[in-house]
DNA sequence: CGTCTATGTTGACATACGTCGAACCAGGGC
DNA sequence: GCCCTGGTTCGACGTATGTCAACATAGACG
């Protein structure tokens, strides 16, 4: 077990504000805790619902979007809400009230690391 | 290097095999359908134990690994084996017996068409 | 203050999910 | 043939999850 002493390839080619959440998937078998983190974030968007949300608000104009814009999802509000809170508790959406309106948007750091870690993963096969 | 045609915006720079699942993220809000089965994908690496497994084939030599040298992972052999099943109904494994083991390889297509999905949809913010 | 609209929270329910032990197949040696 | 090892399937159990109706909260506007 020689020392490590690589420890930046975990980031090849982050962008601005990525968390180096963990390294891409074909890099070195996860830990049990990296797992977990992880897990929780891929979770997130393994719902057809969330999904759904997480793309309207992703596509708005600017990265986002009033609940109001969004709800039309086929589910009942309180479920659009539930999700939505879900996606947030997930790191994936910040919320921010200015008056009457709840706007969410996408929080492009996770977004982008997540991607990182299967892109990054396409291995030589 | 075959498409070279920018006629779609949804495969900016898609890899060889590289099944366009959905369009990014960002581009355009997700059907209900498209919801549906790409929501499968990522559900498919929303537990911890799954995630585990998977990038552990990812990152075994050759991008190939037999049960036997992943199935230490904390749960149950049966558990793994049901894990490993759930993975390759979602597309992102196949396994092929070899005599007395079972070998699992990675899906490439199918991590790269997740990955875009993410990267690729990395918005302005 | 009162009320109306826009969101979030709570409680309850049915279903799905992760986990295990035990039983069951598949090959390889003996 | 028999048995042994590697893997999968089955049945059951407890917990998590998605969903809704009902209620609660937050501003806006009179």
């Amino acid at each position: 077990m020689s020392n490590i002493e690589a420890l930046p390839l975990v980031e090849p080619q982050v962008a601005e504000g990525v968390v180096p959440c963990c390294p891409p998937l074909t890099e070195r078998p996860l830990t049990a805790e990296e797992a977990e983190r992880t897990a929780a974030m891929f979770k997130a968007l393994g719902d057809p619902v969330r999904l759904r949300l997480f793309s309207l608000v992703a596509s708005h104009e600017g990265g986002e979007a009033c609940v109001c814009d969004i709800s039309d999802v086929g589910v009942s509000q309180p479920t659009v809400s539930h999700h939505l809170k879900k996606l947030k508790e997930a790191g994936l959406l910040t919320s921010e009230r200015r008056g009457t309106w709840v706007y969410y948007r996408v929080e492009p750091s996770v977004m982008a690391a997540m991607g990182q870690m299967l892109t990054a993963a396409t291995p030589v096969a």
